[in-house]
DNA sequence: TATGAATGAGATTTCATTCAT
DNA sequence: AATGAATGAAATCTCATTCAT
């Protein structure tokens, strides 16, 4: 890669940063372009080179940092229980998630109840996610390896993380209607409940 | 009820009825105060007798439409279905608010994925909902006629609610995974599986 | 006039005599909205209370300022040359204008070549000029009270004032071809051509 | 000329063809350096090398698209009326230069009243002017050939230059006060007045 | 010569909120 | 209770110009 290349790398990233720290600190509303350039020690008008306006930044962490929290799960995952099933897995991961979220409000709060952005919603790849740090990629290597076998894994999914999302936030952010570790339990059996539908 | 006391009432709502045709138009961000009393004929001053700020209006508004939508569908099931199981009832609500969110897109929009709003959120509660238009008590009375009994109803309700919110989200905003229609069969039958979790 | 009234009006009158300070001082291009306000003594929302944009105040200056050459020119005449003939009067203003454009070259840059606008130029009526401060009224009396009639005489006195704010632009700013002591014998022959030709 | 040489004629040619299509298309404040290079096909960096800012181009334009005009006409002269009098071919040239604006309101638009540059305002002349190619020298060839002599030829074409540029400008753009066929007649009338004063 | 990423001052504009009437 | 002129902080975004490559 050239100087050149690199440096615009550096400041893609260092942007991206330094926004992703404002917004989970101050809120998206009460963040602005200047704050962001400030802080990054990159021009104002360097924004503009690299990003349309604030909701497009935010839409690129968005997709990131979900796609982050799945990724970090999956790779704890391998680490400490690689020869589970896959249901063992599947509760793994959401658990995982659930647990960082409860560690990082602040991130909690920027995805809202966005958090399928990190598996769905093509629509913003052209952040070019490298291929293998995918976690569609995953989530079809743990089919691929099951014993049971699941019809439309795709919705089977969606149906999951959506739920989890949701509900995951309204319990953590405002214990309503209990708080998170009392959730579990249910989050679980309804989660057994949607794989046995699908199990073929 | 006073003469000014109705004028006030009059203010009141023109205000509400003039955000909410104004956030579903041209969405939350881009809609002014200014915008708001204009259309709505008062003066600028007159907002802040009223709400405290645009955030404040909003959600009021959110309690109200998403409150009404579940309203609107249980009186439509008492007026179609009398006399149905509490499992048919609750689908037929489900089903009744996809349908009322696909024919109107901007309120789906402006809702987002707060359709939970209706149900719980008590925080907003110093709308004075009506207690008899009410969806939680209607909830228990269908709970009450049922044959069947559940346990933790109200955490039932939650999931399928946040489940129905999210997901119904994404699938009728970005047909990701896939339209409506073709994930109905799907929520249907994780609710089921939800309900049966549940029963005693 | 209630106190509001009037003291919009102070503002109005505050922004136009600011801008058009710093307009003669600066030029167009180096004068912002921010230098204007904070000369003015007004918040910047202010202005855009009163005018559209840079442009419009400026259009509205230019039309009142030409306008008003036309305005003092006219009075000076009453008042130095109260009976002299419809030719040497109107020379008589001719002239004026041109010492006063002489006098004040940043007025002059200001208009550059748009003096007609203090005459033609309907578009910009909207700023209310007092019926009687017209100089186009004056025009018509000086016609009604001359021996000579003329046909056509809006474009008669179209032809000469676009005659007199171009080629006194050019000579007065940059002495080309000639500088304007030495030009006005030229031009007051075509002038006297001018009235001869449309003279009934 | 070299290779490089040539080069760097067709980069100067390019930005100033594309520079006169932006200006006549979207107006000089409007249009941006940046528009202007990458229309243009060139980094920015090189119109720095070519001229020193949008004003030193736009002057550089407006000298040798009005010098055109003037060209343009003497040579329709040459071929349609080879032998008519002076001020047969003068209102030739007149007539034709103010067909051409009516044509092309773009132009017409962009020269604003600054017609007269293609003739005097030897300030720009720094763009080398290919010496026969020189409405003057044609003027002065025609003044030869007359039979009338004219004293001060160079302030006569002045007067008239001046008179048509700006007189056309506000009739052709705002039929103010009245459009540019009805206008024509009393223009040639004040022309023949005009050069009646300066015969000798 | 040519490039184009980076700059950063500053231009324009918005809009929630206040407060004198 | 109602008004709406005024505020002014702050938001967004532009763009001429530079300079390292």
């Amino acid at each position: 890669m050239s100087k050149v290349q690199s440096n615009k790398q550096k400041k893609n990233d260092s942007l991206l940063n330094t926004a992703f720290d404002l917004f989970t600190e101050k809120g998206l509303n009460k963040t602005t372009i200047s704050d962001i350039v400030e802080k990054a020690g990159v021009a104002k008008g360097t924004f503009y080179l690299y990003f349309k306006d604030k909701y497009d930044i935010r839409n690129k962490l968005i997709s990131s940092k979900s796609s982050q929290l799945f990724i970090d799960a999956y790779n704890s995952l391998l680490e400490q229980k690689p020869n589970c099933s896959f249901e063992d897995g599947l509760w793994y991961i959401v658990e995982h998630i659930l647990d960082s979220l409860t560690e990082n409000k602040a991130l909690l709060s920027f995805l809202h109840k966005d958090l399928s952005w990190g598996v769905f919603k093509k629509a913003f790849e052209d952040t070019p996610v490298v291929e293998d740090e995918n976690f569609a990629t995953f989530y079809l290597k743990m089919l691929n390896q099951s014993d049971v076998k699941y019809r439309d894994p795709e919705i089977m999914l969606f149906l999951i993380v959506e739920l989890v999302g949701s509900a995951g936030y309204s319990s953590i952010m405002f214990s309503d209607p209990c708080n998170i570790s009392d959730l579990k339990p249910y989050l679980k059996d309804v989660i057994h409940g949607i794989l046995q539908t699908h199990s073929v």
